[in-house]
DNA sequence: TCATTTATGATGCTATACAGACTATATAGT
DNA sequence: ACTATATAGTCTGTATAGCATCATAAATGA
């Protein structure tokens, strides 16, 4: 593994272990600072936008799905849904085909509501990565969209702890 | 469980605005269910680890200065500080030059437990890697932490709220 | 000297997640 | 059909993390 091989690329880090976590928490950290402040006003904030946003684009067939694909335990996602339904953001909509479950679907003002918003947040996201040149941003959006994809296959889990057995 | 996103991956960027943040919190995700078991029988878990990591490597000057890398609210780092204290591994040194300042030092056993540990985080790391060919892991650890200073730089401050106003 | 700022510690509040119990429905085994 | 078990969702209680706030000590500057 890694041993003392510093020609790393910018300048030579003696790449501490635990550097990546720092790094990765700092990254999360300026990202959802610029996120909180594009989805000021929407219902339960940043999860608020999450969830609308993965009610629309990912159009899970109930909440079990729903709460799977953000990684969001289902007793969270009960009150942020909640709230999202007294909002008039979603409804929730008893599946025919399984009388327990409900999908959860986006009202015309939530629609409506979440195209505002995203064009506020990808604001947002060009300015987290505005300190880097165009191809490095896509080079490294390309890298974390595999690795997330990687991550959430290995755990698809609900809660962090449940599958913490292997992640490859 | 492989549904349509296949087509979405390497190029093309729908790129639905959220996506990074999704991606993000899901590589953050997976990194700390494994740091997690790697730094188990740690005082305070991570963020204990991350203290110790920063006191040896970073020597920061007195706790704010720690806190402030760490981007911990002091108030915080207070009990962090003192879970590590009980536990053997820090002191705190009062400055000779501040009388109000403490610096933070690692105690002999406290080193020897740091590098006990870091063995087993470079491996969490890897792992979390394991995904990618050396050269993309590589490229992602650069690009993620020249963002990382980007967003440190942008934000030293102590506490994300502090720096953008408010939470919700 | 006195006021202001800085470094740290102590206390209490609030938000949030998660475990566990509970209801309703579905599916499998007999 | 009948029981047993599994699943979807909700509700309740608890633990914890983080922040605001206040307190204390010491440095700084007028």
């Amino acid at each position: 593994m890694a041993e003392v091989d510093e020609a790393v690329e910018t300048h030579a880090q003696p790449a501490v272990p635990g550097d990546l976590g720092w790094n990765l928490g700092m990254v999360l950290r300026g990202y959802q600072v610029l996120f909180e402040d594009a989805v000021e006003g929407m219902p339960s904030g940043i999860r608020g936008y999450q969830v609308l946003s993965a009610v629309v684009h990912k159009d899970p067939p109930n909440q079990q799905a729903l709460g799977v694909h953000l990684a969001i335990d289902r007793t969270v996602l009960t009150y942020l849904l909640d709230a999202l339904v007294s909002a008039g953001v979603v409804e929730r909509v008893p599946d025919p085909t399984d009388r327990r479950a409900r999908k959860v679907i986006a009202t015309a003002g939530g629609r409506q509501m979440l195209s505002a918003y995203e064009k506020r947040v990808a604001v947002a996201e060009a300015e987290l990565l505005s300190g880097m040149a165009d191809d490095e941003a896509k080079t490294l959006g390309a890298l974390v969209t595999r690795l997330a994809h990687h991550v959430h296959r290995a755990d698809p889990g609900t809660s962090p702890c449940e599958a913490m057995d292997h992640l490859q």
